[in-house]
DNA sequence: AATGAATGAGGTTTCATTCAT
DNA sequence: TATGAATGAAACCTCATTCAT
């Protein structure tokens, strides 16, 4: 009995992940996951409910690691850095860096899936709220003190969110284009050399 | 009677437009850009033979300006930044920066849609290949002289490549979030700021 | 323009009516709608937006008239019977008759759909209020007076929605099986004939 | 062996029983009727040829049962009433109605579905055929004589013909609303009497 | 005898495209 | 030239039935 199910799903997984990742959540074709898959499109609906549920089993323990992860960052930035200013945001994105690296070493695609193909599915607004907190972290760096509300202040907001975006977007890319452990590390650390540079030459000016 | 073509064709790549801007390509409905252009849908087909070529009509020409922009910043590049190496590239990019604004000022919505939008059109490898033109490009900023082909050759490829990367996603990431010309000039200019900062002090290492 | 439209529009109500009329809402099958009416599956979503649409176009008309034809006669009923108690039940009904026959005529067979092949859509529910309405009609004949909650109760108010179940059940099955007017008129004439005598029979004991 | 094979078909025709009784014939699902089993839907095809053969050895007893019983009461009725028109109509129906009950309580559930659930299965014009049964004792009621093909015939077919109806309906209105065989008999009991009254009062005109 | 994974035909619905008018 | 009704293929999904195990 089961004499292939787990076999199967994986199959189903593989093959829904390879079509995600060719056409976003709402272009993908159940018909073409289970051509992928070597089954036929209704043998699908035994192992997931719809294709909803294909795209959640794939994507939310992502989704989960990957928000939860964010927290983190965040609660440990808002202790650490804003109350006593005392660590370079230098080291502590490089610290923060390899947590990162780590996370989509695990999990490449599902993530480049949550963040740039998952429009149409209930994971759309993610990508959104993830560079929002990326800008909050990053805003904290560029307005330590006070909050202002005027012109200056709107700028910075925006060169925080555009740089959270680019970040993330950075990250993305590399992942993408690279399988190797110890390159995806070298590059994300080059990116975040650039960006520290970028933003202590700024706040230097 | 050409008179009358020319408006409604016209009216129809207006809508269209806007259609594939709000849904990207394979979302868009024949249909809703009818509606959108005051006519009905089988007459989309007396000017434009399906939905790709009227795609194509509407994407073509900014897709061509932008190859043959990128063209000219690589022919540029060659001659006076490898041959002598007197230009400081922070300020060749700056200059470069302005063009850049400007095509994206000309043609904002068609840009977004060719690099963000075309999924399931004939344009969707078109990113990556801008992606590697500019890699190239950032090429020889990082190995002016020779063609070496030994290890740190293959880490400054990487390097340049993610770096294209990032650059042409967060200027899409500026471009989606702003319409004010102003803004984002002055977020590409920081942007440029941030990553010419961090190459320059990667090449002085 | 619109050279066919109400013709198919019509064609597609027929084959709608027939084949709710033959399966009942859920089992009918707009594809065998769709070849009862001579035209493809998905032509019939250029004039009804799904197939619970296509049912309440069909199906709502006779429903309303329904509803407030009935809501009248309970008001009236209210009104002219059990404050002063001088109108026969016999003479009353007989009156109430011949507007339900005229609306029979007219929606015979929607009114058979509305009240016994409406399962799975919005009206399922319909025949069991129609029933209780019609239940609590009769219960001001059997107790007109006072409230009681004993047994007795119990027992008039099962009789009353037993009667009043069967009563609109007949005049179903006379329509359901004669075309003629004055034929279904004499049918219904001697139904009701039938149970007023039983009712009065009743009350008498 | 054959003692598992008759407890697992008993098994499969309960579990039936209460799938047809809750969705009807053609939304029974075949899945549901083997969970409710406690064995595995492919089982099933061991026991019974198809949905069809399920619902037939699971229908048909009673079917026959009650054809067989109203033949019975028919040609009971053609020897003890036409003949010598001693008994009184009401006596006779009383008799009638007390092996109904009975026949009810045995199968309530199966005589339900026959008569009710039916629809989509080859059982699905029994309904009117019980009807005509019926109607054609009750022709004998009102014309006891002779076979006359005037005007009045006609009409008392058509009266024959909708009463049967009703008593049909009415008692299967019972038996849906109710499960207490007291109650039943007491409901039958009634509907009878006000069927008998009318009749009666229809008789001596 | 029993399993339950797999199939395949069918369900409703959408939509780019065609074509008679 | 323009219409818009109609088509047909495809979308997601369900389920009675089959069959390798």
């Amino acid at each position: 009995m089961q004499y292939l199910k787990d076999e199967v799903k994986n199959s189903i997984l593989q093959a829904a992940l390879s079509e995600f990742m060719r056409h976003g959540y709402s272009n993908a074709s159940m018909r073409q996951i289970a051509n992928l898959a070597g089954i036929t499109p209704g043998n699908i609906y035994r192992y997931f409910k719809n294709k909803e549920d294909l795209f959640q089993e794939l994507i939310h323990p992502v989704y989960e690691k990957f928000i939860q992860y964010l927290m983190e960052i965040k609660d440990d930035f808002d202790d650490s850095y804003c109350v006593i200013n005392t660590t370079n945001p230098l080291d502590y994105l490089r610290k923060v860096e390899s947590t990162i690296v780590e996370l989509f070493k695990e999990s490449n695609v599902e993530l480049r899936i949550l963040l740039n193909l998952s429009s149409g599915s209930s994971y759309e607004p993610v990508k959104q709220e993830l560079i929002q907190l990326a800008a909050h972290i990053l805003m904290k760096v560029f307005i330590p003190g006070e909050d202002q509300q005027d012109q200056a202040m709107i700028e910075e907001r925006n060169l925080a969110h555009m740089l959270a975006g680019t970040l993330i977007e950075g990250v993305c890319i590399i992942l993408r284009d690279h399988e190797d452990g110890e390159t995806v590390r070298q590059l994300v650390d080059e990116l975040l050399r650039v960006y520290c540079a970028g933003i202590i030459s700024r706040l230097n000016i």
